[in-house]
DNA sequence: AACATATATACATATATACATATATACTCA
DNA sequence: TGAGTATATATGTATATATGTATATATGTT
């Protein structure tokens, strides 16, 4: 029995998660991990065109993810959560986990 | 600078991620927290049709974030891993720390 | 004001995703 | 073996998302 007021707070979870649910973003926030960055900078770093971090960094903006602030001509980028690293760790680990056991799965059935 | 090496990793990562962008999909992680159930009736508890949670199941499954074990008719799903539930965790708390910046926000605006 | 630099956005297109419905499979028991 | 129950999958359709390219906006400099 799902209450209205409760998938409301699932629908917005799972709108925050879709955050980290590309490749381009997760690498965006752990360049970011280790502080506010450009977008240029960023757009170098990560070797992706200029236009892509721009919109990554929007969206994860709208999401509440990062917070810009701007000088002169440039907008820094900043994690405006440092729980949100610390669950992308947590995933890191479960990543390694779940590869650490494939890997288990494919030498009982491939030797 | 990305080596190849870690766009993989990153690449493996926003797909366990994908898992989590999904409220049904929440939800039913949200109540394999508490122990295993099976199919049928995490369908009745959520509310859902047996399909869709059949199939979501299907995707976590693939992912390595549920596993599942059959008894009789029945299959029991359960998480694979605590870290899971802990990284959900994590993801509520800045939610609403979100959701208490977007309120004060509105406040000093609408006030 | 004109120009340069840094960042953001719009549009068209390709791809991915979710859902409902129908159907298939796996298992139990008579 | 045949009926009944629990679970899984396939298909069609609607919608969402990502990307490249081009262009717009904001700020600083001369």
């Amino acid at each position: 029995m799902v209450s209205e007021y409760n998938l409301e707070l699932f629908k917005l979870k799972a709108e925050l998660c879709k955050v980290f649910s590309d490749p381009k973003r997760l690498l965006i926030i752990s360049e970011l991990r280790n502080g506010e960055k450009q977008v240029g900078d960023l757009a170098k770093t990560l070797e992706m065109p200029q236009a892509v971090v721009s919109r990554q960094l929007a969206l994860l903006r709208s999401r509440g993810v990062v917070m810009a602030r701007r000088e002169g001509t440039s907008v820094y980028y900043d994690l405006t959560d440092l729980r949100i690293a610390e669950a992308c760790d947590l995933i890191h680990e479960v990543l390694l986990n779940n590869l650490a056991q494939n890997r288990e799965l494919a030498e009982r059935y491939l030797t």
